[in-house]
DNA sequence: ATGTTAAAGATAGTATTACTATCATAATTG
DNA sequence: CAATTATGATAGTAATACTATCTTTAACAT
């Protein structure tokens, strides 16, 4: 048996909820499709409307504009992601342990997924975080956006993430900024891989697992103890 | 005295070079000084045309479109840094000392510029790569724009800072990617501490030079072999 | 001086985008 | 059954991202 989670969004990233109604849950569902497939600047609400069969007056009823759909996404993605953190890490004593799951989670390398997420396509959700994420908080308007709370799922899984590496070695000075450019390494080291090889050591064959053991060394010689260790 | 260097840019990025007249000059500069006050989205041909007192015409005969001006800008940028990093590590025998110097150009800490570039706001020109050099590359068309080589002055710095980290040491095998996360690793820990504090473990004091440690650290402690050092 | 070429100025026009407004209709709820 | 709410349908606007064309100006060559 599957269960489904529901995930409680700020009430800010919308007009009008889009998981209570069927016309708002297929904006989000085929928003992420098509914005997997021709990318955020391409993607306008006509479009998306003529793909749900609809006007895009009804999208804005919805969403004030793509730029909050989007940030919607990411924000859901976050919230999922965190969630993920918690119940893959539920029971672990070890912290290096958890941290070592952690990972995997990052890359969407986990093939079982605790519960189903309602139609969401996760592997393009994931593309648009690797590729849009950072249009979400690149823009004159971060402070206001902030202001009104919309990148607190990305600051919490990053807080989530930091109490982890705290965990692991509490004298570590620089957790937050440890764990949101462990996040942000991730994906653009995995768009580099896809888009711009060179810039990296990563072959980019299916199974190949460079990247993980590349982010792996990465975090734990970082926050590990100078000394060897004991 | 002070020289002035002239950084030959790859023709594709533009339709006209606009080094080579004064009013491809002045788009440019002004350009910059545009984009980093308005940023990227906000930024167009015609305001940029209302401020040098031309048409936006005259500036779609140096540039195809406002994407191409800011390829063009951030090529400027890596090109200036990479010649940064030759002049400033230029008979250095310590390839330590050679990743220490490094780390202050990435975060334009440098007070004494090699040769003034011409009338270049370099501060504008910083924070225009902190806030929109991922727009140059995160598009749906990378793969055309990378095999025009619009990116090579990126690959190119990418490929001189690996080449540090592997004559520290000829063992470490991710140069490539140690050498992106570095720079973009210095770019959002920069945006974050000035947007979004909380994600980061930085004061952002005018003085403070926690994200200068933080960067020596995770690039050290991560190139460095694992033994303790002898 | 004159003719030629190239850069820039000036004006206009088009398709698309990012919305906003309004009114009718269908579905839901009390 | 009445009232409310969601959606559909249509229209319209200001701005954007260009393209085209024609004129003026400047440079340069003979």
């Amino acid at each position: 048996m599957t269960y489904s989670v529901y995930l409680r969004m700020n009430e800010k990233l919308f007009l009008r909820d889009p998981e209570q109604s069927d016309l708002g849950r297929r904006i989000v569902r085929q928003g992420i499709l098509l914005m997997g497939e021709i990318g955020f600047e391409e993607t306008t609400f006509r479009k998306l409307a003529e793909r749900l069969g609809t006007k895009e007056a009804s999208i804005y009823r919805y969403f004030e504009n793509k730029h909050r759909l989007l940030v919607y996404m990411i924000a859901w993605y976050w919230q999922w992601l965190d969630y993920q953190v918690v119940y893959e890490t539920n029971n672990l004593t070890s912290s290096r342990e958890k941290l070592e799951r952690l990972l995997p989670i990052l890359l969407q390398r986990t093939t079982d997924t605790p519960a189903t997420p309602n139609d969401i396509d996760l592997r393009a959700l994931h593309n648009i975080v690797i590729r849009e994420a950072s249009k979400a908080y690149l823009t004159r308007h971060v402070s206001d956006d902030n202001r009104e709370q919309l990148f607190k799922p990305y600051k919490d899984l990053c807080g989530r993430i930091a109490g982890l590496i705290l965990a692991f070695n509490p004298n570590y000075p620089y957790a937050r900024s440890r764990a949101s450019s462990l996040i942000e390494t991730a994906h653009y080291q995995s768009f580099f891989m896809e888009n711009l090889p060179s810039l990296t050591d990563f072959g980019g064959e299916p199974n190949d697992d460079s990247l993980l053991e590349f982010l792996r060394h990465l975090l734990f010689s970082s926050i590990s103890d100078g000394k060897s260790k004991g």
